[in-house]
RNA sequence: GCCCCCGUAGCUCAGGGGAUAGAGCACCGGCCUCCGGAGCCGGGUGCGCAGGUUCGAAUCCUGCCGGGGGCACCA
């Protein structure tokens, strides 16, 4: 249990002693620090329902909990906020509880769900850019604090490697090189290494996109060529399974840097052979029409204040596109993997497609209603003038790049201000990963993830100041007293009654941990843990500054603020791994 | 045109009904007899505008202004 729980259950039972639903009683950190350290605003609630002044009901309260032990003094202010200081010793036995508690206070739901969460969604045929970040490193986030929750997490990248662009490409080869095998009816054989390279792809992809847009002929050219790889065309098929290892090569590079993992290495190409039966099964029910050629299902619904236009099933060219993708890929989710979840971590532009495939998933039993589908989305990433972020030359930035650039920083960090200057080679070079890494994630994670964003690389390779370089530090300087303690035999033990204030407030800091994992979860927002991992580390520095544990005198006072450094360290690492930063054993 | 999101300090951003709205950067000043200075301490006339709901609004509702985005065979 957490300590806000217990006391708002103890506050509860005080609201019930004058016949008040206990739900009042809601205790929450105090905003007024100097004031008390919890607060309860109850009583002002509760005043209307109970047809009595506020600050009656919260002299009440009052008067209940100055029975109370655990409770140092409690009184009433202003229109009826009710404000609670506990004891030192009760805070001391809440620091010796739940600093033990490998959940840290945090309560895991009894009954785990299976929840996907999908995210990073690369193409293949183009390398991952900019763009992608908050897509991978918002998910993963995400999918680690559902992990951390207890639930059974299955992530999947989603790739991007059935639709049009797929048609686009092998039509723009097609024409530019007709002779190469993959194109020849009677062919069986192919090479074996792919014709293109990820540059090639990089180039032929947007060069084919732009002129589809402008050539009537070519984007039906690109479409017939589409259906023919989802029917199975042996040459088409060969190529197209070595432009998606060449660019999937480049991909597992980014993911691996970036320490994100997946549980499944699936894509839309997964589900093709669910596809066509989907289709039929749908075109005989009511929902299905052909309109203008197509295939589709209608998606409006009674209460809508606007227009929607309708889910594409099958293309007038015969094809499948990504809506037809996403609805295979939530029956396989929910058939085959059990999914009681579905996140689904991409761009927030993409929200009418997944209103179009969640309300066709449920009216066609596809997703039952005891299956939750959700579109986590995020914000644009802008350039510094508030458009689509570009490069000078108006290119994208690529991920890869990008992470080099971070990681670069970092090193030249280390060199200049000459930090870890006697370390190994390899291991300086280990830092500067953790910390650019550390810093490009932060930068991201902190920000709410719904609005847009003004990609700014400065901002990404700082390492002073609410970045991730700081957490990391503040942690590293734990386990630098850890380890010089340990060396001279000192060890923890009891968590005694704090002293000073900075001691106090580093404690009250972290018993906040399980309702800030929890309100992440819930809100589906890791900047809430990003912001509490910095103020952890802000209170561990303030009393770094003041409690001074390798010169204390008393040993028993010396081995309780070593506990408490240590469950600071805990509780760091842990919020770190939730975003996804790894923290270094000295840096 | 319709719909969605955003507008908070010089800049980049937190803040999902509570008291006196917070960080970081930048700028100014202080802290090395002591566990790592990527640090600590001090310095702040800001919620786009106008109404409404509420005991209480940056937060919920309406309108307006400004910015971004979306509107069937791309993903």
């Amino acid at each position: 249990m957490s300590l806000q729980k217990y006391l708002s259950e103890l506050v509860g039972a005080a609201f019930a002693s004058l016949g008040l639903p206990p739900e009042f009683g809601e205790v929450v950190p105090s905003q007024r620090p100097e004031l008390a350290q919890f607060q309860c605003n109850g009583a002002m609630s509760a005043a209307k329902q109970a047809g009595r002044p506020p600050r009656e009901i919260a002299e009440g309260v009052v008067a209940y909990l100055e029975k109370e032990p655990a409770i140092a003094s409690s009184s009433v202010a202003g229109p009826g906020f009710i404000n609670i200081t506990l004891t030192d010793a009760t805070l001391a036995g809440w620091a010796g509880k739940t600093s033990q508690d490998p959940n840290l206070g945090f309560e895991p739901p009894q009954d785990p769900r299976t929840v996907i969460v999908d995210y990073a969604g690369p193409n293949v045929a183009k390398a991952m850019h900019v763009g992608h970040i908050r897509a991978t490193i918002i998910g993963d986030s995400i999918a680690r604090l559902f992990h951390f929750a207890g639930e059974k997490v299955i992530r999947d990248p989603h790739f991007g490697d059935w639709g049009f662009q797929m048609g686009l490409v092998i039509a723009a080869i097609e024409e530019a090189s007709p002779d190469l095998p993959y194109f020849d009816e009677t062919a069986v054989e192919f090479p074996e290494t792919p014709p293109v390279s990820l540059e090639d792809l990089q180039r032929i992809y947007p060069e084919a996109a732009a002129r589809a847009r402008e050539d009537k002929d070519f984007q039906a050219l690109a479409r017939d060529t589409t259906v023919a790889l989802q029917q199975g065309h042996p040459g088409y098929l060969a190529l197209w399974k070595q432009m998606k290892a060449v660019s999937e090569e480049s991909q597992r590079a980014d993911f691996a840097a970036l320490g994100v993992k997946f549980d499944l290495w699936y894509g839309e190409s997964d589900v093709r052979d669910r596809l066509s039966p989907l289709v039929e099964r749908l075109s005989a029910t009511e929902f299905a029409e052909e309109s203008e050629g197509a295939l589709i299902v209608k998606v409006e619904e009674e209460g809508d204040n606007r227009e929607y236009p309708p889910l594409i099933l099958e293309s007038s060219a015969g094809g499948y596109l990504y809506s037809t993708f996403d609805l295979a890929t939530v029956e396989m989710r929910v058939r085959d993997l059990g999914a009681d979840l579905i996140l689904y971590v991409v761009d927030r532009r993409q929200a009418d497609h997944f209103t179009q495939v969640f309300r066709v998933a449920r009216k066609t039993g596809i997703a039952p209603e005891s299956v939750t589908i959700e579109h986590i989305g995020f914000g644009t990433m802008n350039g510094p003038d508030g458009k689509p972020f570009r490069t000078r030359e108006g290119g994208v930035v690529r991920l890869g790049d990008l992470i080099a650039m971070v990681i670069k920083a970092a090193r030249d960090r280390l060199d200049e201000a000459h930090l870890a200057e006697e370390y190994p080679e390899d291991e300086r070079e280990q830092i500067a990963t953790q910390v650019g890494i550390a810093a490009l994630k932060y930068g991201d994670l902190v920000n709410n993830r719904s609005s847009d964003y003004v990609f700014d690389l400065e901002r990404f390779s700082s390492f002073e100041g609410k970045t991730g370089p700081y957490l990391q530090y503040a942690a590293v300087r734990i386990k630098s007293i850890l380890r010089r303690a340990a060396e001279e035999g000192i060890e923890t033990g009891p968590v005694l009654p704090p002293v000073v204030d900075a001691e106090r407030d580093l404690l009250l800091e972290l018993t906040q941990f399980p309702e800030v994992v929890a309100r992440s979860i819930e809100l589906r927002a890791p900047n809430h843990v990003a912001e509490y991992s910095h103020n952890v580390a802000v209170r561990f520095n303030r009393f770094y500054d003041v409690c001074h544990i390798l010169s204390e005198d008393d040993t028993g006072r010396q081995a309780s603020l070593l506990s408490l450094a240590s469950w600071a360290l805990v509780t760091l690492e842990r919020l770190l791994d939730l975003l996804g930063i790894e923290v270094p054993d000295r840096m």
